[in-house]
DNA sequence: ATTGACGGTTGAAACGTTTCAATTGTACAA
DNA sequence: TTGTACAATTGAAACGTTTCAACCGTCAAT
């Protein structure tokens, strides 16, 4: 590999024009000595050595992506996959490199290791458990960090990304409300992620403010993984006529498919005599047999922004951190219908 | 940021032992002063600045990975997220960090320029085009390179990893002569892909080896986006009577998806008067009704088989580097039957 | 003629590590 | 007592950049 001294040598001048010429900074320099410079990098085919640089500057040009649990589980989710899309592309505007770190972050110290071999200038967190401490931890570090899919409590010098969960539980319940239905469930997901909790609370008050209320039991706890969705749903269905509810809002499209796949092998007919309503609007949610209604988060948009406001934290002149919340938008599929007449 | 200098300081040894005790080589040194620097360290919070290390060491920590697309369009791919799942969980074992190059390669030129800021100790190229220039041109930089499904010409150093296509397409050829079909048709993916060419004529091959030949209407050219599967299949069912095949090999899910959704909408029955095989055994595979009859990958193996791969290259240590072909599998689903027996 | 300004260029000092030859101290053998 | 061996430690030279104070002409103004 040859080095700027090399390439110094050839060009008959100095190292520190080279390194001037060649990240045309605004010092002045001949027309004629940049041409020399910039043909014998070229003969030379000199690259600037990432690490030697990065040294000096203080600055990696790289972003780290770090996740809640082991990247291998989570690089199949599709709601990563869409994540992951909005942040590539933003990366790629940014010019940007993504490390991506193969451990999950558990604890500050592992994470603190991570960070503090700057090896990345900034980090993207993503669905990170709802524990303040850790959280407040972490952005105690000193170092630009972005939470995507979480909320930070205002105060704390952190930024955060995140679908308006709230506004979505809303959606679903004005939409199944509207179809008529007054017996309601709700599939929650993961109780450490407070999105689950949001979507729950929202839910609830959305149904309350029509005078309808959702009734304890028929609020089930599952996780956003899914499988607890098919049981949760076989219960709920196999109550005695009158006891059932007539729609579920699942906390995601997860636990909407194995509720779905539920009803199917219930016999219970989908949206006729069941309306489903899922979250997030994953690839599987068009697949299904009826297709699922469902509330559509902007997962690539949510990505981008992140990347945007990285940048911004680690170029130091970013706005006042905060949450950015993004609309999501009902998608009417086939899963919902009015209610049974046989009430 | 704590520096050595700063633990060699508390601790009162010079930094050269600090660096011995830090990296435990075989230096010796005595079991007090080790204690010594461990807790001024830790005291410290000290984390060694993976730049500055790695340019004295010549060695990242880090491998690469880059696509032959921009890397946003193929996250959202099924195919990458289960590549990744095996490549993540693969470096995670071997304590490497992964770098996504959000450009796509695309000359070798701009791919050099990836290459050559030595930010990575190696390169994972997924899915490049059958391109033997390019990819000669590539491993001509001395760099350690494993090529992800491809397969490489022997001779040049490098390693490639990939499914066996053609085995892959006799399991599908000898699946669907069992059941009876003997006029077939194929759905090729993009002719630019080693892997499209080598599943077409192994399918050929197998069929012509008991006595069937793929005739050359009937193989459509397509690409592994999908979409165009949808009228080749129309195209083929609205032939005359007896023209039309009874069963089509697509060469991957997304292509049979397409050709499942034509079939339906010309109100063909599947698998009752057409059957259908895939390829990969995407996650949306086992969601359509009926579900698909496929060719698994190994997806996940095969990133592992990939890292495990440059590791051994960049220790120098690695075995002759030569093509991994991984065994596919037949997954029957719902999509095929026999042909019907209006013959 | 002296000064000042400025365009153009240089050389060396960082950046934070690792590594390695050199050095010190100690114990043992001759 | 001298020499040798070896355990333990040190100090400085790399690694390949960027940056910045300093320097040298040259030209214009006084």
């Amino acid at each position: 590999m040859a080095t700027i001294r090399d390439v110094a040598r050839e060009s008959g001048v100095s190292v520190g024009t080279v390194s001037n010429v060649l990240n045309n900074r605004n010092e002045p320099v001949r027309a004629e000595t940049r041409q020399k410079v910039l043909s014998a990098a070229r003969l030379l085919n000199y690259q600037p050595n990432a690490m030697a640089r990065g040294l000096v500057r203080r600055k990696s040009g790289a972003l780290g992506i770090l996740f809640h649990t082991t990247a291998a589980a989570v690089a199949l989710d599709p709601y990563t996959s869409a994540l992951l899309q909005g942040i590539l592309r933003a990366a790629a505007e940014a010019r940007q490199a993504l490390v991506l770190y193969p451990e999950p972050w558990r604890s500050v110290a592992a994470s603190a290791s991570l960070v503090g071999d700057r090896r990345v200038d900034g980090m993207l967190v993503i669905a990170p458990a709802a524990d303040d401490a850790t959280l407040a931890a972490l952005t105690g570090l000193g170092f630009p960090l972005v939470f995507v899919s979480a909320t930070v409590p205002t105060g704390t010098g952190a930024a955060a990304v995140d679908v308006d969960n709230e506004q979505g539980a809303r959606l679903a319940a004005e939409h199944l409300l509207a179809l008529g239905h007054r017996r309601m469930a709700h599939l929650r997901g993961d109780h450490h992620q407070a999105s689950a909790l949001q979507r729950e609370s929202a839910f609830r008050e959305a149904l309350a403010g029509s005078g309808v209320s959702l009734r304890e039991e028929d609020v089930l706890s599952c996780t956003y993984q899914g499988t607890e969705g098919y049981d949760a749903t076989r219960a709920l269905l196999a109550r005695p006529e009158g006891e059932a509810p007539t729609a579920i809002f699942a906390a995601n499209d997860r636990l909407a498919v194995a509720a779905l796949q539920a009803a199917r092998d219930a016999g219970v007919e989908v949206p006729g005599r069941l309306s489903i309503v899922g979250f997030d609007d994953a690839p599987a949610a068009s697949l299904t047999t009826p297709a699922l209604t469902t509330i559509r988060q902007p997962l690539p948009q949510i990505g981008e922004t992140a990347v945007r406001l990285l940048s911004q934290a680690i170029q130091g002149d970013g706005p006042a951190p905060a949450n950015h919340l993004l609309a999501p938008e009902l998608v009417v599929r086939g899963s919902t219908a009015p209610p049974p007449l046989t009430a």
